[in-house]
DNA sequence: GTATCTCGGATATCTGACATCCACGTTATA
DNA sequence: TATAACGTGGATGTCAGATATCCGAGATAC
């Protein structure tokens, strides 16, 4: 099991947005973060379509954040980039095999699929907890307070 | 993100092995399940490997639990099936692009990191409540208790 | 009105999961 | 002792999804 490393950029990507009044094209964003231009589009686009980024097109166009970083959680950009679908899919293998269980006994989720649907819930409450405002923080913090201000400088300049 | 559908099958195996007093063969596993046997055998060999089962060759030879199915958590399957590492691979964006930091400033994961790996571990910390007896009972439960009963008349049986 | 810059969807490549098979060592039984 | 049954490990083929890229549609500034 693994989890795209779009994931990661696109993290990193609000967390830059939050520092910019402006609309942020994503060649510049993906120059900042030393990434793919091509490929960081298309996770852009994603995070266009479920509401968390706005883009705005021609020149000076770019991407921009929908509402207040304090409002945007790890979980919906997760949820943009890797999509909705749990991590566990139950195959049904109560249905198969020489002791089946006839469907009428099968309207709810069997016992193995109720503990990973658990272990899910766990997983995306925690990331449901986590903002991209507490993201922006901490990086901060890591870097002595001189992270975000670089940020805003390197938006502000030519790039 | 996707999580292996051999999980799903080790978890219902170790459920099954967990009614046996005697060896069971990976290919009566596979029978009883409606899974393909060749497949299988390669998950229960992950499994041997960690420790979960004890495997012993020859004539009426096959797998069994190594420990009662109370002390075999939901976590100890997946780690042995899908690998230890976890969901989330932090490719170091920070030390990335024009505002690169300096190794000296990257000792500790960046922030992103550690919100993904508190995830990771609510995570673990659910399936690793969760025992091979807790899921016994539940689809005994479910089945209003001629699940097992069943699997111990088909285990004795030919099959 | 035009040129330029941007997003957006369609397209190609490539890694890793899925699935299978076979030769080998081991063990219980006849 | 010979034989059959079983797990072990490696090699192999197949396929979905992630990775990576390009070009057309649309909007804005001049």
């Amino acid at each position: 099991m693994k989890l795209s490393n779009g994931v990661e950029w696109a993290l990193h990507c609000c967390v830059t947005l939050g520092q910019s009044q402006n609309p942020v094209s994503a060649a510049r964003l993906a120059k900042l973060h030393g990434i793919p231009p091509a490929y960081l589009a298309k996770h852009l686009q994603a995070l266009s379509q479920a509401g968390i980024l706005h883009s705005t097109p021609g020149p000076v166009g770019g991407y921009a954040l929908t509402r207040p970083p304090a409002r945007i959680s790890a979980l919906d950009v997760v949820r943009a980039i890797d999509g909705p679908e749990p991590t566990f899919r139950c195959t049904e293998i109560r249905k198969r095999g020489p002791l089946a269980l006839p469907p009428e006994e099968c309207m709810n989720a069997c016992a193995v699929s109720r503990a990973m649907a658990t272990a899910d819930a766990a997983w995306r409450a925690a990331l449901e907890g986590v903002t991209i405002a507490d993201l922006t923080q901490d990086i901060d913090a890591d870097s002595s307070g001189t992270a975000m201000s670089g940020v805003r400088e390197w938006l502000a300049g030519a790039g």
